[in-house]
DNA sequence: TATTGTTATACTCTATAACTATA
DNA sequence: TATAGTTATAGAGTATAACAATA
């Protein structure tokens, strides 16, 4: 439709991803010490989609390999994950949640939760979900150009039993 | 509500903060080579707020004012804005934009809604109004419990005539 | 020869603390 | 004495490229 209107909308979208940043720091101040966000964010996916390879967590976290691997390393530091052989390739390890990981994901839960009813409490349950599908479709529309239908073919969600 | 859906959607939300990162940087792929994101959002904002002092800049961009510092250092050195005295406080110096940087924002503008329109190629113009909506929601509910009140008092959107 | 993962290097962004200059 | 801004230092996150081991 009106191509202005629409371009000043793609340029407030921009605006708001620049600074969209700002909330995630704040969210993240309640954090443990020694629990970075990127290591929260692999403990996350670990127990959301089970137990896998670096190849594939990198794809969820849409950043490098290199990178992943380096967090990875991290949180297996901590006895968070242990890497397991994997059976049906001898250059991957599978990446599996601890106890003691499953326990600091608890520990992230209980902050998370605590600092975004703090920030959302005006917010009903619905504004959330609505807020939630969103930025789900966001990422979806950026991440199927490239690492097409990774998000999409299987999502376990159950084999996360620690 | 359900405390306990309450709580989910809470952790979703957490994992949709520290993925859209991706999102961001995928965006700004496409940006000019010299013009790191930091110096994009100096720009914008100069541009949309009009001139102001680093302080405010800071308050704007939500983050500490020695960061801000050195973002708008770059900015002045690639002649994309000039450092005024304040005639009311000689601590300060009024941000304003360039000729030259209001050139930059023209090929900033260029790309962001290059790479938005080919993200988001199947997003109506009301999904995308919602989506700021939200964000725009979504940052005053967290920014008003650390810098009150001063995303909203005053918004120019007219002193930015450069 | 191609793929999985690791390591080395460099760049961007951020916060804290110490400092300078002006109010 | 307090405030606006700058600089030094450190830490987290990311990408690219070179490398090792296995397929």
């Amino acid at each position: 439709m009106a191509a202005r209107a629409a371009r000043r909308s793609y340029e407030e979208l921009a605006r708001h991803l620049s600074g969209i940043g700002a909330v995630r720091r704040e969210m993240v101040r309640g954090f443990p010490q020694d629990c970075p966000p990127a290591s929260a964010a692999v403990l996350t996916l670990l127990h959301k989609y089970g137990e896998m390879r670096i190849g594939r967590l990198s794809e969820l976290m849409a950043i490098d390999m290199s990178v992943t691997s380096r967090h990875v390393s991290h949180v297996e530091e901590r006895g968070w994950l242990e890497r397991h052989a994997d059976p049906q390739d001898g250059r991957s390890r599978l990446l599996r949640l601890t106890e003691r990981g499953s326990r600091q994901l608890d520990r992230l839960a209980e902050a998370t939760t605590e600092a975004l009813e703090g920030f959302l409490h005006d917010w009903t349950d619905e504004d959330i979900a609505r807020l939630n599908e969103m930025l789900e479709r966001l990422r979806e529309s950026f991440g199927d150009s490239r690492a097409p239908r990774l998000l999409h073919e299987d999502t376990p969600e159950t084999t996360a039993r620690h």
